[in-house]
DNA sequence: AATAAAAATGTGCTCGAACACATAAATATT
DNA sequence: AATATTTATGTGTTCGAGCACATTTTTATT
């Protein structure tokens, strides 16, 4: 029933050899209409599929990408992304692909140029890149694509036709999915969205997050609650923080949009007496230190390690399987608490 | 620096034919110790790994594997399997795989035998089970054993040595996250947890999420709780339900221990006026529309599907790619509610 | 009609592993 | 020493797609 064909199979039937077949399917080369149309007729009865196994065997191009991504070594989200390119290397190690992994500064936009550079020299098939900055990613992205290099994309979701491929997370919802969380707990109070970040890099992420976290309340129309945003940086944290609990005694609830959340954690830590439930993101070690102590109450997991893979599998598939890559890919929003936090960390 | 041998790489480097070197590498016929020696020098200093594309384009060998599971129609919790084994299909179309799929009764052991008295006779490689019979499942192990046929297993793990795979859920921890997850919703009062199944075919199952939720309230050591178990069939749910509910009016709080949440949720859907929470298990769609009217609060995905594909995925590598299939593959225990379901609906 | 040019079609080799088979070298047997 | 037998080693073919090149057929040109 599902017999699989060859083209010397075709080519029987057809009463033509492999050698026109093979035109026909690929349509090189002249073909007289009378050995096009009884190929075609041959085609049309059964299904044809190529066997990729023989294609790739002959294929002796070896196809390059390049996975580009902040430097783990300065922000350790990034480090599960290490290892899904180690898995996607080890996958696809058969066949005739080579990955290569290249680091930038998170907090230079000049470092993230300069890597590219490095990139669009070394010429490979296909980067896959975390965007963190909009404007220098356009930038790039045009010449990714004047030198005719596959551009997929991870993590940051740039607004623009100029990139195809997108693998991440809904932001808005995940604001929402914590919000839903947060509801959970809380039956009324403050609480309060608090940005950490050094750069404004981040932004539009932190946002999309904020905003739906909002939405959710919104949507309620609970006015038991009330939101404040609060922005800090690394190097503040401490000071600003304190002064904001000082002044918000009524502080219920602290939503965290970025993977620092285990940096508030050890502020509310030594203060026993107030009792304030943390949502954050990202299974980082600190923060899940601060999950199991029971300080941090909920983590939304953003499986960069499951990004990287699956955005590095696609531009794989798209070379060998000459499969079209997805436009995008949303994964689900984990949600983590201290019972099931185990099975998520790689 | 990871150049790709080949066989014959290695027969020149060693200064003999590549049917030597086939010889050694399989340890097939007979080689001379002089040559043996060669051979190994050159191995022990490059990093030999065949390619796969071209042993398996030789290998002209189907791999038939059979897969055996409830019929969805009978419980649609095991629907999303059907999505799992057609992407299995997809994905290993271009190789020498042959997946069937078969369906038995989940409320007869009669007809799990049955089905498996057809698959032994069919003669597949490989069968991937779901061993809902434990006594059964024993017996028919050992004759696909005999039969030289590889056995894998999902969703049921079945404590003997004879069956050497299992892709599925850690069931205590499950138990334990469920309860985490009322312990958030609740301050106090009575928890049910309520069994709802035809057969004793799912004891195990039951008991082992029962006991994960109550080992969680005693380690709390919290004595604002206290627990009842019930055990009802789908036919009486109605009229015993209704009893208990009467007989228990501070109740606060229900775990369903299968994917029947739904059932006891459009129960208390008229019920306006009792306030409880309601943790069950699996996205089957009644659940789902529940969980989107806020009648039910959390459900935990057992991802079938991916169960599933992991499950016949394992068993193509192991032909294919000689992998060892892996004892127990345990899946994360996803928490769901209205805000993230869809991300994990297949 | 003969030759040149163009178009159509067929043949043969490659990729790397695997294995059947042929040949060669090393022992054993008379 | 000559032949038989065992053991070791090498050669050649296969899998299916893809493409270069050779060959044949058709059409154009003198």
């Amino acid at each position: 029933m599902d017999k699989k064909y060859t083209i010397k199979d075709i080519a029987k039937m057809a009463g033509v050899s492999k050698g026109t077949v093979d035109r026909v399917l690929h349509n090189r080369g002249k073909v007289s209409p009378t050995a096009l149309e009884k190929i075609n007729e041959v085609l049309n009865v059964i299904n044809y599929e190529p066997n990729l196994i023989a294609r790739n065997l002959k294929n002796t191009k070896i196809y390059r990408i390049a996975v580009l991504l902040p430097d783990p070594e300065t922000d350790p989200y990034w480090l599960p992304c290490v290892n899904g390119i180690r898995d996607a290397v080890n996958e696809f190690k058969a066949y005739n692909i080579n990955i290569q992994t290249h680091f930038f500064n998170p907090e230079s936009t000049k470092s993230f140029l300069e890597s590219n550079t490095i990139i669009l020299e070394d010429q490979p098939d296909a980067v896959l890149l975390a965007p963190l900055f909009h404007k220098e990613t356009l930038e790039i992205v045009k010449e990714y694509n004047e030198a005719n290099i596959v551009v997929n994309t991870f993590n940051n979701q740039i607004e623009s036709e100029i990139t195809k491929g997108f693998v991440g997370q809904d932001l808005h919802k995940s604001g929402r999915v914590a919000a839903s969380l947060m509801n959970l707990i809380l039956t009324d109070g403050q609480i309060a969205i608090i940005h950490i970040d050094e750069s404004v890099k981040n932004a539009v992420h932190m946002q999309e997050k904020e905003k739906g976290f909002r939405n959710y309340f919104d949507e309620k129309n609970n006015n038991a609650f009330s939101l404040t945003t609060l922005k800090l940086k690394q190097h503040n944290v401490e000071t600003k923080f304190a002064v904001f609990l000082e002044q918000n005694p009524n502080l219920k609830g602290i939503f965290i949009t970025t993977s620092k959340a285990y940096q508030i954690a050890s502020l509310l830590s030594p203060l026993k007496d107030r009792k304030i439930a943390l949502i954050g993101y990202d299974l980082v070690e600190n923060n899940v230190n601060f999950l199991n102590e029971g300080l941090v109450h909920f983590l939304i997991h953003q499986n960069q390690k499951r990004q990287v893979y699956l955005g590095i599998s696609t531009l794989v598939e798209h070379f060998l399987f000459r499969k079209d890559i997805p436009e995008t890919i949303l994964l689900p929003i984990d949600i983590i608490n201290a019972e099931n936090a185990s099975f998520y960390i790689a």
